[in-house]
DNA sequence: ACCCGAATAT
DNA sequence: TATATTCGGG
């Protein structure tokens, strides 16, 4: 089992619901090396405290019929499945585990780093004379990338556009920003 | 070689 | 929904 999420809770429930092991994202080559030894103690154990998950559990009914069909998961149906469906076949469903092992770790964008690109944006004369690189030396902050800010303002863009097309325009809007699931915003 | 921003993946 | 990565082009 795989995510991003390392709570210690999420990790307890993962492997007492039958995971032979669990990778906090971003996966470590050091945990990748590793993995065997949990499958061989789970094969050890002969599934001792593995329980099939009951229709009372939260399994949907499309990944109960993905596991019934022969694929272990809907997260692992991978590229044949989805060619199968016709989905859509890019380079991205193509990349191997090695660029997985290279993922940059999740940055945030929380109030202070929002008001601090705000704050860039604005010396660069507003939303769209505003450039990542340059709103990036002007927010001087260390261990963000230029990659994040894009993302970023790319998001907040994408946010005013919405907001112009149906009427909040010029008016403060507290919907923006939902940070950890909280929401926040200002401006 | 570097940077953008839209599109797409995670 | 939020963020990361890709991709085509300037």
């Amino acid at each position: 089992m795989m995510s991003v999420d390392d709570s210690s809770s999420v990790v307890t429930k993962g492997v007492t619901h039958g995971a032979c092991d669990y990778l906090i994202k971003p996966v470590r080559l050091e945990a990748l090396r590793n993995i065997w030894q949990h499958v061989v103690k789970r094969r050890k154990n002969e599934w001792k405290d593995f329980e099939p998950l009951t229709s009372a559990d939260d399994v949907d009914q499309h990944q109960k019929a993905t596991a019934e069909a022969g694929y272990t998961s809907s997260a692992n149906e991978g590229i044949i499945g989805k060619m199968k469906r016709g989905g859509k076949m890019t380079r991205m469903n193509l990349r191997n585990e090695t660029s997985l092992l290279l993922q940059k770790s999740l940055v945030l964008f929380g109030l202070k780093l929002h008001r601090q690109f705000m704050a860039a944006v604005n010396q660069l004369g507003g939303i769209d004379k505003a450039v990542p690189k340059k709103i990036l030396e002007l927010m001087n902050v260390a261990g963000i990338s230029t990659e994040n800010v894009a993302s970023h303002l790319q998001k907040y863009r994408l946010y005013l556009k919405r907001l112009s097309g149906s009427q909040h325009l010029g008016s403060m809007d507290p919907s923006f920003y939902k940070y950890n699931y909280q929401v926040r915003l200002f401006m």
